[in-house]
DNA sequence: CTTAAAAAATGAATTCATTCAATCTTTTTT
DNA sequence: AAAAAAGATTGAATGAATTCATTTTTTAAG
């Protein structure tokens, strides 16, 4: 059985972790105290800085589980993805924009983005940078698989075409995340026809 | 002739911007004291927030004019470019990487790009957007450049191909930014491997 | 069961960005 | 040229994140 300690410590982990989440949604991150965490969560604000090196690592944790989410929804469409190269990445690519909004305001994205790129050495940045990692290999292992179906011209480099779609997307979601006025259906047509032309050229005819 | 009100703002202002660049190139972005810019400008530290919103505004102040000079430095190649869709690409994009680090560190990069997307309606950061938009478009226009020499295939969404590649390059950029151990050079040969397919495929036979 | 060692928790103290009411300087008006 | 108005500067006060020496709790040893 495990010791105490060590179920004392997973307990509070999750405590501050809850607590904190549910604070960032409530009055959002920056005026979200660590003081008000650290309360809710029942410990001090010493013992905060015991399980998180600071007040953006929570934020990471907590938009780093959205992320895993995010790659499980996108598995479903790679498992079984439309029989066209334009409809596949449309599929991937509305799945990916659709959840992000479910749990996460767009401040939090933007601050969580920041964060893993002003500290990347931080434990939860580079957790972070990881599920980016693996996004963008959902994204080849999609072209992959098309390629395989003969959907796609033999020869053509998978991996460099399904990093250059993924850097696409993902830096059209920054500028989705920076813009408060901008929907989701507008990023999404955007990125349809930013895609389309090398869509449209590595389709087999 | 000028007002002295107007002279003396213009000259605070300057000092204020150097000492600050001055400072954050010595000791770093964190390390940099509001209260020890305001000293070096021999100023108080309620006139530096007279002149700038917050710290981050000064040193997204500092990159956009490094920014400026990516730009003009980008023109010339466009004006004149190499007459193969992938040498032109890479010439451009070249110029762009090897001038990001010639005043700037990574960390600085790292930080102004955290802001610029943390706090999207800062007076600075629409400006650092606004260059980031006209990169964008010099990318857009050397592909139209081409398109006109007939070096790419007519009816290529000239506009989703640039940006499309603009957004690729940005994004490597910030890849580039968030780990330091890796040389420009490697950056340069990922970019080049990633533009291949997109720049082949549009190229005209 | 007692005691020593190790691990964690604690919150008061520190540090730094930011604010704002009071003061000073420049410009405009009479 | 004096007075009023407008525009800027100032630095002490505020507030929030982070640190760290001390205390408390848990585990391991005898």
């Amino acid at each position: 059985m495990t010791g105490l300690r060590a179920r004392q410590k997973a307990d509070r982990n999750r405590r501050i972790l809850d607590a904190a989440a549910l604070l960032f949604r409530e009055v959002g991150y920056d005026s979200a105290r660590i003081e008000d965490i650290a309360e809710r969560a029942e410990v001090s604000v010493g013992t905060f800085y015991n399980y998180y090196e600071n007040k953006g690592d929570i934020l990471v944790a907590t938009v780093s589980m959205e992320v895993e989410e995010v790659l499980a929804a996108g598995r479903t469409i790679v498992d079984n993805p439309p029989s066209s190269v334009e409809g596949a990445l449309q599929a991937l690519i509305g799945q990916y924009y659709d959840h992000s909004l479910v749990y996460l305001s767009k401040e939090m994205w933007r601050t969580a983005m920041a964060i893993s790129i002003q500290q990347p050495e931080s434990p939860f940045s580079k957790r972070y940078t990881e599920l980016d990692r693996r996004l963008c290999d959902q994204v080849s292992t999609l072209i992959h698989k098309l390629q395989v179906k003969g959907l796609i011209v033999p020869g053509t480099d998978v991996r460099a075409v399904g990093e250059m779609l993924f850097n696409n997307l993902n830096l059209m979601f920054i500028e989705f995340a920076k813009d408060e006025a901008m929907p989701l259906d507008e990023l999404k047509a955007r990125v349809a026809r930013q895609n389309r032309p090398l869509a449209t050229l590595i389709a087999a005819p």
